[in-house]
RNA sequence: CGGGCUGUGGCGCAGCUUGGUAGCGCACUUCGUUCGGGACGAAGGGGUCGCAGGUUCAAAUCCUGUCAGCCCGACCA
């Protein structure tokens, strides 16, 4: 098919949107490939929605090959499902709610575990009929509280999700194999760089879950890398390694002292080295014990105070915090909450009123870190006053372990204790081991081959469509606009013509119609009247990899073609463009 | 949720301090010239100045509220 630009719906903009931050949002919006409808709502022009077709077949095409079935769930989805599953509540305001003429609550589809199994439980009822992949390519909505960077993080966005469905652990681990298989193969070929991490499940709940991020510096998710093992994963999801108890014997009884005016552990560190120096060496912000108080609270409204101990040359990672405790959700414990909770002394908070049993009640989980025999300094409950020597196991325990504290650069390897590293990246894929979550909330089983009715296993599988339109353009483009990878490309190659001379056009126009007869999508500027740099620049932003431009040199014979990619120009005879063409876009 | 900055044709911006006919560049229309790296001249079309309320003879401009956008922050015990 032939696009002409002369009629084709689109306006490029010189400029950069000033709203937009990100090179996928700038570049989109300036070469006419979406527009901002609504805060985290796009609308999708001609060019745009070819690219995004694009990205949907191949998905569709890996899917099929895995032998998953499409199916279409509508957007428009009643209350109860979720209910059922304590989702209703559990999503908060993140998901758009709206009701009908009667009164009763609708919501507008998140994601689809509670639709596909109550669906299959409405059809199936035999381990015969297992396993069972299914799979939509479909409009989601999510209330973002903070949408942003375009059609990265949007409210309304284009996700695939799928389901798998088994009679047992065991046969799910193949579904759940097929799956990775097949992202694997759907990511190459979207043509960015990416890494596979272990994550969390979050609101999704089950088991055990895994990433696939696109790499980039502006991502919203960090991850770690292992320096010497293959292991990697998000931040979130890092498991610290813990070290074995140490013996205290010779470690003299906590005992307080004063510290006037030490309420942060800088301050705390200096004074502890003017005053009571060690004997082997200075004092560190690691040899203190930070004690942090949030708010935890759950989705019914209810919440607690919850006391965090991590050792104080770190800081508590809210986002690793929030995955521990999702889906409530963490809040500042401020000024006020204090006045609440006299036994805590702002500054000087320590073991000695934390803890279930203790005066204060709240609830005290500490860092693996944190193991029986260390031996810290920490808050004496006494403004101006710190404990010393407080060994854990002897003087003090917690009410068990949080995984909270930030994960950085250079920690060890929880799997081979080599060197961690960590990067960035943005979401594009999410693979979860749902256990039996929704079957048993939803009374999915089946009989076995013993005729007991047994719990289905299922696993859920998520790629952000649209969001991959703008991962691919954050990882391919340079200062003058996109570089599109070939499959996903709205078009096989963008014919420039150039030049008063009609000749051009007409020669243009022979070499457009024949490449079209061989199957090839041709953007062509046909423009007339439209400056030739002006035709360059907008190539350059489309980002068709092909540019073949008929103009100046068909006096010689010649035309010229342009690799976008690595701007490359070769000269072709008029006679053999087409085939040259042809042979180059197949490439 | 808190703080900062910003909302003026499709895009980028000026005007606001000191209230008095709404402007500039790009884009768009017409004519002519130009034609391989964002051309030129002339003549045009297009804006409830985010929204609501208030002050005033008069509000883009002052006041209040609200909505939206961008950035930063959210514990540091």
């Amino acid at each position: 098919m032939i696009l002409r630009m002369s009629s084709l719906f689109v306006r490029t903009l010189r400029e950069n949107p000033v709203d937009a931050e990100v090179p996928s949002h700038q570049l989109l919006v300036r070469a006419s490939y979406i527009r901002r409808t609504a805060p985290g709502i796009y609308s999708w022009l001609p060019l745009g929605y070819r690219v995004l077709r694009n990205v949907e077949r191949i998905v569709r095409e890996e899917m099929d090959a895995i032998g998953a079935q499409e199916v279409h769930f509508p957007a428009l989805i009643p209350r109860e499902p979720y209910e059922a599953t304590g989702r209703w509540v559990e999503y908060g305001d993140n998901i758009f709610r709206l009701h009908d003429r009667k009164g009763s609550d609708y919501l507008l589809g998140p994601t689809h575990e509670e639709l596909f199994t109550l669906l299959v439980k409405d059809l199936y009822s035999s381990y015969k009929d297992l396993p069972l992949s299914l799979y939509q390519i479909q409009t989601k909505y999510r209330d973002e509280p903070r949408p942003r960077a375009g059609i990265l993080r949007g409210r309304e966005f284009v996700m695939k999700d799928s389901y798998s469905f088994d009679v047992s652990d065991e046969a799910f681990l193949k579904s759940y194999e097929a799956h990775r298989e097949a992202y694997i193969k759907i990511f190459d070929r979207l043509g960015f760089e990416y890494v596979i991490v272990a994550a969390m499940s979050g609101a999704m709940g089950g088991s055990a879950s895994e990433e696939f991020l696109a790499v980039a510096e502006n991502g919203e998710d960090t991850y770690v890398r292992c320096s010497n093992c293959d292991y990697a994963a998000n931040v979130e999801a890092v498991r610290v390694p813990v070290p074995d108890p140490v013996p205290y014997d010779d470690v003299p009884a906590a005992h307080a002292e004063d510290t006037p005016d030490t309420p942060t552990i800088e301050t705390l560190v200096d004074h502890l080295n003017a005053k009571f120096p060690r004997a082997d060496r200075p004092w560190t912000a690691a040899d203190t014990l930070k004690n942090v108080v949030v708010w935890i609270a759950h989705p019914d409204g209810k919440r607690e105070p919850l006391a965090i101990g991590i050792p104080g040359d770190r800081e508590v990672d809210l986002k690793r915090l929030q995955a521990q405790v999702e889906p409530a959700e963490v809040q500042a414990f401020e000024g006020a909450d204090f006045a609440d909770h006299p036994s805590l002394a702002k500054g000087y908070i320590g073991p000695g009123v934390l803890g279930e049993k203790n005066t204060s009640g709240i609830r005290y989980l500490l860092d693996p870190r944190i193991v029986t025999g260390t031996r810290w300094a920490t808050g004496a409950d006494v403004e101006g006053s710190h404990v010393l020597d407080l060994v854990v196991g002897r003087d003090f325990e917690g009410d068990g372990v949080i995984e909270a504290a930030e994960v950085r650069e250079g920690d060890p390897c929880p799997n081979c204790g080599g060197v961690l590293k960590s990067a960035r990246g943005i979401e594009m894929g999410h693979i979860f081991q749902l256990g039996t979550k929704y079957a048993d909330s939803l009374g999915l089983k089946v009989l076995d081959e013993n005729g007991r009715l047994v719990t289905v296993t299922m696993g859920s599988y998520g790629v952000g469509v649209s969001r991959a339109v703008a991962a691919i353009v954050d990882n391919s483009h340079d200062e003058n606009g996109i570089i599109w990878p070939r499959e996903v490309a709205p078009a096989d190659v963008h014919i420039v013509a150039t030049g008063k001379d009609q000749a051009a056009y007409v020669e243009a126009d022979r070499i457009a119609s024949e490449l079209e007869g061989r199957g090839v999508t041709v953007l062509y500027d046909d423009r007339p009247k439209v400056s030739p740099g002006v035709k360059f620049a907008d190539a350059e932003l489309i980002g068709v990899p092909t540019i073949v431009v008929v103009g100046k040199n068909l006096a010689d014979g010649v035309i010229e073609v342009r690799d976008r990619a690595s701007g490359d120009r070769t000269s072709v005879p008029v006679a053999e463009a087409v085939d040259t063409i042809a042979t180059t876009i197949a490439s």
